[in-house]
DNA sequence: TATTGTTATACTCTATAACTATA
DNA sequence: TATAGTTATAGAGTATAACAATA
């Protein structure tokens, strides 16, 4: 971001708007959206993540799921113990290699993290505000922005 | 969000991408930006939403902040004399009703919650992907919809 | 020797309940 | 009686360090 200085403002101004959107804000203080809709499934957010993360049908090692995360080894132990606990996931022992695990979504983790996902995905209602138009120009713009590669700063 | 299904289609698709660039997305994963910025500068999620909450200048009312980041009474308490002990707010008795305590930002907190919005504001380096009339163009779309009221569902 | 996962432990975040002072 | 804030306490979220098994 060392652009010319107004197409930086223009991004400035567009970035706020997005942070109040998503709860982040400084003016509305929405509640955040991710947080609060794991909380009405009764997840913890990286419960959800993990969930999410997680695709059906697929097998996935633990320690890429601390790594998507963001998260200690140690405490994807106790994420999927407890998630193994409701019968959301299950372990299941590598054939490839003894020393990792790979989890597996359940019948029942595959409907929970659909309705989080569905959750997650309906958009805010101040979108009608926009009338179809803009709503399709918005979503290309940020579809366009979300596809880019982050460019590492420094 | 009960419009004509190709509005609706346009305002999935860009609230999806939102999601994704503020770090709550499934695809790319980054790391959320709004608990990242506050554990770079050594605070709680929740301390930098109050400090942000609290206008240079201003003093606020303890019950105000609990209102505003959606937390107990008791853990406002607790927000506070950490961030008291830190320097970067100070208390001060109400002169209108003597049950209220007022909260200001010390010098050392203006400065805190200076670096906190700046890092907060700094857009995401994808917005490079754009040029300077679509950067222009998503801020003018994402501010109206950001200033919108939100229609309460139900 | 390096890597995957677990256990033990402790620190931080946050809420509930009971309480004090004031209105 | 209701409201602002505090204290005590407990629970959930998360990390660090030490460890076992496997590679």
């Amino acid at each position: 971001m060392a652009g010319n200085p107004d197409s930086d403002a223009a991004g400035v101004e567009a970035w706020r708007a997005i942070l109040e959107l998503v709860g982040w804000g400084g003016t509305h203080a929405r509640p955040p959206r991710f947080p609060t809709v794991a909380a009405e499934l009764g997840l913890a957010p990286k419960q959800m993540g993990a969930l999410w993360y997680l695709e059906p049908g697929d097998t996935t090692p633990m320690r890429a799921i601390g790594e998507r995360l963001h998260c200690d080894a140690s405490y994807v132990t106790d994420l999927v113990d407890r998630l193994e606990e409701r019968g959301l996931i299950e372990r299941r022992p590598s054939p490839d290699d003894r020393r990792v695990t790979l989890i597996a979504l359940t019948g029942a983790g595959v409907e929970t993290r659909a309705q989080a996902l569905a959750k997650l995905h309906e958009p805010p209602e101040e979108f009608a505000a926009l009338d179809e138009d803009e709503l399709r120009r918005l979503g290309e713009l940020l579809t366009k922005v979300a596809a880019a590669e982050a460019i590492p700063s420094g």
